[in-house]
DNA sequence: CGGGATCCCTTAGGATACTG
DNA sequence: CAGTATCCTAAGGGATCCCG
């Protein structure tokens, strides 16, 4: 059941036993969004081969990082307890990485789930707490999301609906978000094209989801 | 220089392809405790191969995550500014693993740098602030330590020294750390034998440093 | 059609030996 | 001491197939 292991008794060597493995982080992150089913962890992870989740999901169910609940007919996988107690890590992964990112290579793709982590990890409460409430309908790549702000607490929802502004980025979404792009030059560039709404609601944008680069 | 990426364009996936490969993350364990030379980072871990071990050092400097500094006749390797951003999430890797630890299997092995960052992750610098300053000369396993508390500060050194309390511990550490085993019980049963100094400095000892089971 | 299991091949990683 | 070089195993990639 213990995959690889290091032949060290030391917690960090313990953790990375447990999702060091190759892809278990990003199933992490998919679950950290919501409980999914197989063929929905599979869509969010294009690359992965098929035996690959299969095994990493036994794995992370055995180390009792996740749970394989059957519902009626499908079969839904959801972090436990101990499972979640990684999002602050992940989150922190994510904010680190984010300096490292770079322009994305033709192949990359963006997808609903990291796209949705992405935002948990830039939302600054504080800096929303002050702004007023706002849903953005977004579209990342191929990725679209329903952004609602309210208050200090954040939700962000596979789809589209109703919004204050709707609008779609390319990968300079990037540099919007470090602030190396005005949310004005963005707009202006055509890095990010507004489809509904008053383009200065960009800038609370800009404002609310904020990462160092 | 990129190792095998993932094909997304995401902030968690960029970290996973740049610290994820397997050891990356106990080197850089390793050196956040402080510069080392090549071979020091392999008496650290045993169980490295000597090519893996260069491939990996070669990675993490191509990705700006250490440097690799000659000095006359050697090699420093040392965390570049980046590469220490990434204590907190190490730490905090540490600290979840340790709840997954158990116990240990006879092969496990505890050296000095990853009980270094074991003492660093369980540290409570408010408990210790309200504590005399104490020093502790420690071994564990094969690894000794000098640690000294000083108000909110905690310095660990290799090697041993003047202390107040100088104790060897077992594997069973893990629950003194816990607070599953009590310090006196932990004396009784010889999961902690005391070498030098009065038995209750061991009591100080497991307020200042605890982690969660 | 969702949820995998099986196949074959490629490549990272383990063990060990060797070199400047 | 600080790494290469080599050889081999096992994990991962890719496609396909299977079963309820």
């Amino acid at each position: 059941m213990a995959a690889r292991d290091y032949g060290q008794y030391c917690g960090v060597t313990r953790a990375v036993e447990l999702v060091g493995e190759r892809w278990a982080l990003l199933i992490i992150r998919d679950l950290l969004v919501g409980p999914r089913r197989y063929g929905e962890l599979a869509a969010g992870l294009p690359r992965i081969p098929s035996n690959i989740l299969a095994a990493r999901l036994k794995e992370l169910q055995a180390a009792g990082i996740l749970r394989r609940v059957p519902h009626s007919r499908v079969v839904i996988y959801e972090l436990t307890p101990y499972g979640h107690e990684l999002e602050p890590i992940v989150l922190a992964l994510g904010s680190w990485g984010f300096k490292a990112m770079g322009d994305p290579r033709p192949e990359q793709i963006v997808t609903a789930d990291s796209m949705t982590v992405t935002l948990r990890t830039a939302f600054r409460p504080q800096v929303a707490a002050e702004l007023p409430s706002t849903a953005y309908a977004t579209r990342f790549g191929a990725a679209e999301l329903l952004v609602r702000v309210d208050g200090g607490a954040l939700e962000v929802a596979r789809g589209g609906g109703p919004a204050d502004l709707a609008f779609a980025a390319g990968p300079d979404i990037r540099r919007l978000i470090s602030g190396e792009l005005a949310p004005d030059r963005a707009i202006a560039t055509g890095a990010v094209e507004v489809l509904h709404g008053r383009t200065q609601l960009l800038d609370r944008f800009a404002r609310t989801f904020h990462l160092a680069a």
